[in-house]
DNA sequence: CGATACGTTGACGGAAATCAACCCCGGTGG
DNA sequence: CCACCGGGGTTGATTTCCGTCAACGTATCG
């Protein structure tokens, strides 16, 4: 009998937050083997062109995924937090079409692929819940195209906020509205394609208007359904189990 | 026994794509159940808030995935063609995000949720296969963003063109580098995130540059090599088991 | 043959990029 | 203890790519 790892609390949280686990569930999930490792940041993780045997879990820390053009601009294409399989495609993808990156230093869990398909294998209703989260993961890459295509700055912003609290909020990492967001200001430029200055102004724009504070490194959200406006939020992308208090 | 049903073809070819088909598993793909419909120019199949109980497969035509802005932008998400179920995702995620839509005429294929998960209880490797299918989509929506996000309109609408053949000629739609685009200059506009006016102008520059050329609505890729170059085209990310002829 | 949709062109405007300082703060080492 | 350093945040000046607007050409079709 393996023993049952707390490095897998935030996994099985965000994965309630999508879904029901029965505690037949919930157990075969702690009792995954993990191989733990810390990154520190600005670090790969996996890099593009890697053939992954295994996927990261990210116990904690902030992680991002990311392509780099011909130019060397570089464009985030996700951000992860507690409890996200950071990589999950590489389950059935093997070549790796973009890297995985530590924003600041990370805790990691490593799990083989054989064990998640020997877990899938025996509880085929985890199989379907780990493809349900792949393809939110998708959704999430669509409002990030129509984020990035089509919203002037200030919305994207919003928008970029708004997703990361609700997400943030699932594995109980937001407290009052305010939730750390130890990134630069040259992390989210990336993740929104915009340039750092214009990300300065922006922040400054929605803290003139009252929607957010920093506090340090601590975002603080003031105005929630202004945000939402500003950033027209619609949370069901997201496709969360439980509705309430969006 | 059920009839073969012939508008699964461009689906075999497509998966043969990107992994082996055993002959069993094509005969099962063959005898899906189909409510064969066909869609005018310009029409939701699916709108944005439905739920679904049957995926839609695209038999011929071009259909695309859209969400529209606050501000009445639309930004398309991608493109579907002969082959692709284009919201597959409706699987595990009942209520669409996203509204799919017709470009041209089409001719469609509905296939019951039910069905597709009678075929993967019986073809697990159906099952891994329509998942990695669904992954690949998200990678498609990866280099979307990085598209959209950081490549200037030349970059972007030669990327754009190479994805399209590549994906057009695994579903044997490319004749000598040669396919039929049937959408408006406004239709790619909303793809790249550019305005009308300036696809036209980017579409002239790659047409004096010798980099392709339009026969009416077929268009021709009269120099693979520079196409590719100047979109920074590495057709890594759509993950095909042939890597032949790119 | 007019209606309509799509492609094309030119003039102008604007959101955001780029460039270049400067500030602030925490760490570090002489 | 304080000078130095470097990363990150902030600011202003200038530039640029692309959007918007508006007109006109062109092809298809009932």
């Amino acid at each position: 009998m393996e023993a049952i790892h707390p490095q897998t609390g935030a996994l099985i949280r965000k994965l309630e937050s999508i879904a029901h686990l029965t505690p037949e569930e919930t157990a075969a999930l702690q009792r995954l083997p993990l191989r733990l490792k810390t990154v520190a940041a600005d670090q790969d993780i996996v890099s593009e062109g890697d053939t992954a045997s295994e996927c990261c879990l990210i116990v904690a820390g902030f992680a991002c995924r990311y392509n780099v053009t011909a130019e060397g601009k570089r464009q985030i294409l996700s951000f992860h937090i507690s409890g996200d399989i950071a990589d999950l495609q590489s389950l059935h993808l093997t070549v790796m079409d973009h890297s995985l990156s530590a924003l600041i230093p990370c805790k990691l869990a490593f799990i083989q692929h054989d064990d998640l398909r020997a877990l899938m294998g025996g509880h085929p209703r985890l199989g379907d819940l780990f493809w349900r989260d792949t393809l939110i993961e998708a959704a999430v890459f669509r409002q990030w195209v129509v984020n990035v295509g089509r919203r002037p700055a200030l919305t994207r912003m919003a928008h970029l906020l708004c997703e990361l609290l609700v997400r943030l909020r699932a594995v109980a990492l937001v407290e009052d509205h305010a939730f750390n967001l130890p990134v630069t200001q040259a992390d989210l430029a990336d993740a929104m394609a915009l340039s750092n200055v214009h990300v300065n102004r922006v922040s400054q724009e929605l803290r003139k208007m009252g929607l957010i504070a920093f506090q340090g490194k601590t975002l603080r959200v003031l105005d929630w359904e202004g945000l939402k406006t500003t950033g027209e939020f619609d949370p069901t992308y997201l496709h969360l189990a439980k509705k309430d208090a969006l």
